[in-house]
DNA sequence: TGGAAATGTCACGCGAGTGTAGCGCTTATG
DNA sequence: CATAAGCGCTACACTCGCGTGACATTTCCA
């Protein structure tokens, strides 16, 4: 592939996490534009509409994986491994910005069930080995943990990662309160 | 309004609430078929689909700003105004599960600004008062809350609305830890 | 620098969803 | 039970975004 073509390639991918994370109506017109590229330019990379959401959830998927590898979630000492998950999370929330929670494509929707597995395999390590309370319902440390990384993600987008991680994995095990109350 | 209309007119705001908050492209003809009624029905009550999302926005926020009157954010002890708060807006975002983000209408606007501003204020109390931490980045509080709130209203949808509270409230002060790490 | 790759532009057909119209039937309510 | 409010149904025009085709032009790279 020619240099420019990869350029183009590569903010069309941006701009289309960007504007269809906003809103997943966004107009492929109004993604070219933003992307600096006539729409002509992206029908030529991806047959459709579709292929192109499909791109954006394979990148973030993609991310996602190396950050878990990366974590290494199964070996290393859990606060140690919750922190990198936290912080390539969040850095990764920023580039893809897209919520994966609305794709179909059964292939996009296997890989994100493998990688909530993984997720909730750490998380249950986690609560074996005491960092975690026991205790709670079925699902809610995996789905706390989603909302917290994207809330530090989008919502407070000032923050640096590493920063913002450091709130994550704070506010995930110990929340916000300045004393016990418990 | 006749009785039969009034029950119409329910069914329409529940199911476009219920399509919409998962979809906000869903269908006028969706809608209608979820709600059992003719699309033209829906076209009786309601000029556009534009006018029809502004009448599930306000509903919300109907609901939302009577949640807050009825906590007495302003007067009660804060860790009594808090569990209100928390069990009245997780009944309130399974009721009415749609994101009051994507709206645009400026009195939409408004109004959500100035419940969070409520919300805000009294957040604001609560790190005056110690239970809060205070020296967290401006918003988090805020921003952090409603994670919580929206993800045990929708994402663990068996519990209890008074079990959820408590576990918002729990999860919110003090974070999902056994331990303490801090 | 020449040829191939990539893009921009204008044009068009297509399908889907929106909003409207009229008419006959159902149903609540006095 | 009468009557009017409300509804379902079929059909239609209209808009908008998608996806494609052809051709001239620009840009990279060997």
């Amino acid at each position: 592939m020619r240099a420019d073509a990869a350029r183009n390639l590569e903010a069309v991918l941006s701009a289309s996490a960007r504007l269809l994370g906003a809103d997943p109506g966004a107009r492929i017109t109004d993604i070219a534009d933003a992307a600096g590229v006539d729409r002509r330019t992206i029908y030529r990379r991806f047959q459709s509409r579709e292929e192109l959401l499909h791109a954006i959830y394979r990148a973030r998927l993609d991310a996602l994986a190396a950050v878990i590898d990366a974590a290494r979630l199964e070996e290393a000492p859990v606060l140690v491994a919750l922190h990198a998950l936290a912080e390539g999370g969040i850095r990764l929330s920023r580039e893809w910005p897209v919520d994966i929670r609305a794709a179909v494509e059964s292939d996009v929707v296997i890989r994100r069930e493998e990688i909530n597995d993984r997720m909730g395999a750490f998380l249950e390590r986690a609560q074996r080995e005491g960092l975690i309370d026991s205790g709670l319902p079925e699902g809610l440390p995996l789905a706390m943990l989603h909302a917290v990384l994207r809330t530090l993600a989008l919502e407070l987008p000032d923050l640096s990662s590493a920063r913002a991680a450091d709130l994550a994995v704070d506010s995930f095990l110990n929340g916000l309160g300045a004393g016990r109350t418990r």
